[in-house]
DNA sequence: ATAATATTGCAAGGCTGTCGCATTAATATA
DNA sequence: TATATTAATGCGACAGCCTTGCAATATTAT
């Protein structure tokens, strides 16, 4: 299953990289200037993910938001920084803080999602 | 705002304590003996939550979990300790390691949701 | 008992995310 | 360049989660 260069890939990568956050479906879409139906977006998004060009992020309004990836190498796969979630201007960015924990024994983690919510430095 | 003693609360509590676990409207709908709307369930469970008697916690589903408040003691108010969430038996703890953090100058932390995800000791 | 009002049930609605299927368009091949 | 292959899209529909308004009910205070 050989990707494909589409106009709809371009713009969703286009409009997340000027906006250097995360962003959900519903951002992404009124930013593209071209039309592009939600579930399409939705496949692109999740598509991105699946090839590690994106990172999902799941906020504390229960909705998913995804960021590019910007230092998480292979050795990094998980993206285990925090989140900061801003209540006033709703942006949500990755943060430098790297996520550390201890679990009990015989745990496996697989999956790490920490997200702070809170006011930002600009709407302070 | 006085609040008053009815069947639904008690009978929330009550699936929340023997469970000893995190749990979604859903599962505790399921587990009280007596029928009771779904909108109560969740209206009582928000309230309990602006009471400090439970916390709430979004999981990776875009759930909201709600835990009572253990050693959540008014100092403590953010419940800032991990969680995990087994995916094979969907089950949501909270975990005794307590999140720490670092975030730039000027924010303002108001609460904190720190989700790992995987497979837990049981189903391991 | 009666009054005040917190709580509930019901119905409805909004929003998010996913999926099947027919159609379109990007890529490989001749 | 023309054709074949199949990835990607649009559309419609759907399920699930959570909230809200409003009338009815039940709890608490007087
Ligand atoms: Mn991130
Ligand atoms: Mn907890
Ligand atoms: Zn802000
Ligand atoms: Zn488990």
């Amino acid at each position: 299953m050989k990707r494909r260069q589409t106009p709809t890939k371009s713009a969703v990568l286009d409009v997340l990289t000027k906006a250097g956050k995360a962003m959900s479906q519903n951002a992404i879409e009124q930013e593209i200037p071209i039309d592009i139906n939600r579930a399409t977006i939705y496949r692109v998004l999740n598509r991105f993910c699946d090839d590690g060009i994106l990172h999902k992020v799941i906020a504390e309004d229960g909705k998913q938001y995804f960021a590019l990836c910007d230092r998480c190498d292979d050795t990094h796969k998980q993206h285990q920084h925090y989140h900061f979630k801003c209540t006033v201007c709703e942006t949500l960015e990755c943060l430098p803080s790297e996520v550390s924990f201890s679990i009990p024994q015989g745990y496996v983690v697989e999956n790490v999602n920490c997200v702070l919510t809170g006011v930002c430095k600009n709407c302070a």
